[in-house]
DNA sequence: GTCACTTCTTAAGCGATTCTTAACGGCCCC
DNA sequence: GGGGCCGTTAAGAATCGCTTAAGAAGTGAC
């Protein structure tokens, strides 16, 4: 996880002590504006887009119901926190029905603030993390090869783990055996990996993969 | 639709007493379903499709961790509130980030989960914001796909309903299971996601839906 | 209530893709 | 130059997806 793509988060608490606080705590997992009333929330909230918000409930020039209301009739359907010290039942039922979709009481666990953030800005899309090796790019959910100059070439079942397996360890050699019993049927030949080395050279190019005679197969270069 | 159309809710409680009286609380909102562990929680998840589901922390056969585990892997996107006696912080922590969306801890208060339930399932209607793939753009809303050249086909709605979700997340690929138990009834036979496609691609072009053999369908690539 | 129409769902045959085996010719290393 | 190793090709088998058709279910008009 790269430190430039930290997830957006707008927090909006007039505190002068806590509100500085919490955004010193999400700092580490969220790229944190922090604003000290409601108004200057709304503007935010509507001129720029966030991947979560957590919003005090009691704000100056415009509470924190208010906003997270406005926010919601302008078609805003980020994610929203309530963070505050009021804690009756009345009060969280109002705040979740204004449009709120989590409330956290003051004194807060900042584990627990953290976890039900996450939960909150989760997908559930199982992250597909591409693996790049040299000018290529694998991306193993969709079994595509993207080059750098878009050519876009879509392998089949075996290929893509073939050609996964090789690029998770550049430089390293794999042994057909090795291969096989990983991600093929034990009873195969081994001249199948063959066949499928074959594959991925004519379909992305013919120095993807490099030989080692009489050992096997490796991807990229260990002193690259 | 013919009957009252109250949203359905799975309640997994293995408790002899809570569990009805939970089922009580919230028949007047849901269509609820008791099932006492967690084995049957996740038969039931998998087999059919609800709006939400409430699942007990401990539970026989199989604990309410594993089970909400279990449903994400599948791809079981419904949302989920852990209701539980266990109140500490690192519990919550491992409940949400096993895959719930909200934790409520026993004794609770029947206001705050009903309020907490209605945030989860709420759908923010957004003022039908046209979904772009491509040439073409979707609006949810009238159900039709217009193209840049001005043509406009209209779709039944689960044509649009699975055009939504693949274009809501370009690049990604869907099982035929995880499109099935999201927007059909769970019953149905895979086959029926080829037929919709079919459906879609002679409707709008060929190309707009990518198969990925063996795995599923996907629209439009992540890199772009 | 009945009819006509649209939409949803199931099923099955056909066609295409993918997997695997095998054989032959060329290349590498000693 | 020789023996083994590798590259290439082809083709059968198995699997998977596309297409079609038709019944079921739902919807609206009269």
């Amino acid at each position: 996880m790269t430190t430039a793509a930290l997830p957006s988060l707008l927090l909006v608490e007039d505190d002068a002590v806590l509100g500085p606080l919490i955004a010193a705590l999400l700092a580490e997992d969220y790229r944190v504006r922090l604003v000290a009333n409601g108004q200057d929330g709304l503007h935010l909230g509507l001129t720029e887009t966030w991947d979560a918000m957590v919003i005090d409930r009691g704000l100056p020039v415009m509470d924190g119901i208010s906003l997270i209301r406005a926010l919601r009739e302008k078609g805003i359907s980020t994610p929203i926190l309530i963070l505050t010290a009021l804690g009756d039942t009345a009060e969280k039922v109002r705040g979740l029905d204004a449009g709120a979709n989590d409330y956290v009481t003051k004194p807060f666990d900042a584990g627990e603030l953290a976890a039900r953030l996450r939960a909150l800005t989760r997908t559930f899309a199982p992250a597909s993390t591409p693996v790049g090796f040299g000018p290529w790019e694998l991306d193993p959910a969709s079994r595509s090869v993207r080059s750098v100059y878009g050519r876009l070439v879509s392998l089949t079942a075996k290929e893509g783990e073939l050609l996964g397996a090789l690029a998770a360890e550049p430089g390293r050699v794999f042994t057909r055996e090795e291969l096989l019993s990983q991600h093929f049927q034990a009873t195969d030949q081994p001249g199948l990996i063959d066949t499928y080395v074959h594959h991925l050279r004519r379909k992305i190019a013919k120095t993807v993969i490099r030989t080692v005679h009489g050992v096997g197969y490796q991807i990229g270069d260990a002193h690259e």
